[in-house]
DNA sequence: TTATATGTTACACTTACTATAACAATGAAA
DNA sequence: TTTCATTGTTATAGTAAGTGTAACATATAA
């Protein structure tokens, strides 16, 4: 599952579990709400869980719980549970060949560059928080 | 070849044909320059003259040459010349489950979101020439 | 006409992704 | 304290994608 799929199914599942809350939801009903394997969902949920964005019980009754704020959760932070990889696979080849110093200089500026995106990108993340989702969802669906 | 990494090997080659203007420059050369695979090479390179930001002639001497003027050609405009998919790799898992419509809006949010993202990048290297990488590649380097 | 290039396609190999299954570990409830 | 639903983690089988190289038809300069 890439990072932006992940991220979009955490999300999904999160405004899930706020609708519910405080009411636990389990894997299987999470699974069958948004359409995504159960054992998958488990996978993602265990992320946000070590990062206390969710919490979760066992046993009956059990299942998954929101422990964050609705309206102040970021984009950003769920991203941050999700990946230790970027959102952004950048990469630039090893530098070789006869010219090896200068092929290390591009790469160097090509790494610099997408680094820079990447950066742009979770600083827009920090201003998004799922509140916000929610409510410019529903805005784009009406524009297409 | 990933979109980030094919682009910098373009860049790399194109700062090598500038280098040696007006001389062509056949791809066992520019293979052994940049270290990346002659047949590679001539799969950029071949893309690269149909934008007409290179040519190339066939035979004795042959190989390939820029057509573009080094000060005014766009990091944009090569990678247009590269790519049909785009150098954001971003999906957004089919809508499914019981909530369907509301995992529409959620995939059409992000979708918007990724989107907005790319423009935002190709605005950026709308303004960067090959020119500027040159001579950036070196400072960065500097830096670290 | 020959030698040398490009341009394109194909292929084998590896790596990554995907979806699901399996099951141990846990803990709430009776 | 036993039961059993549930999480959390690992494994697996199958598919897709990426990688690097080779092969060869095509073109053209000399």
């Amino acid at each position: 599952m890439s990072a932006s799929t992940k991220l979009s199914t955490a999300v999904k599942a999160l405004c899930f579990l706020a609708e519910k809350f405080p009411e636990p939801q389990n894997s299987t009903e999470i699974s069958k709400k948004i359409g995504v394997n159960a054992s998958k969902i488990r996978q993602i949920m265990s992320m946000l869980c070590k990062h206390e964005i969710t919490g979760s019980t066992k046993g009956t009754q059990g299942g998954f719980i929101l422990r964050r704020d609705f309206t102040s959760l970021t984009l950003l932070e769920i991203y941050d549970a999700l990946e230790d990889r970027k959102i952004m696979e950048f990469d630039v080849s090893e530098a070789a060949g006869e010219n090896i110093e200068d092929n290390k200089k591009y790469n160097s500026y090509f790494n610099h560059f997408f680094w820079n995106i990447q950066k742009q990108i979770e600083e827009r993340m920090k201003d998004i928080t799922l509140e916000s989702i929610k409510d410019d969802a529903e805005k784009i669906n009406n524009i297409g």
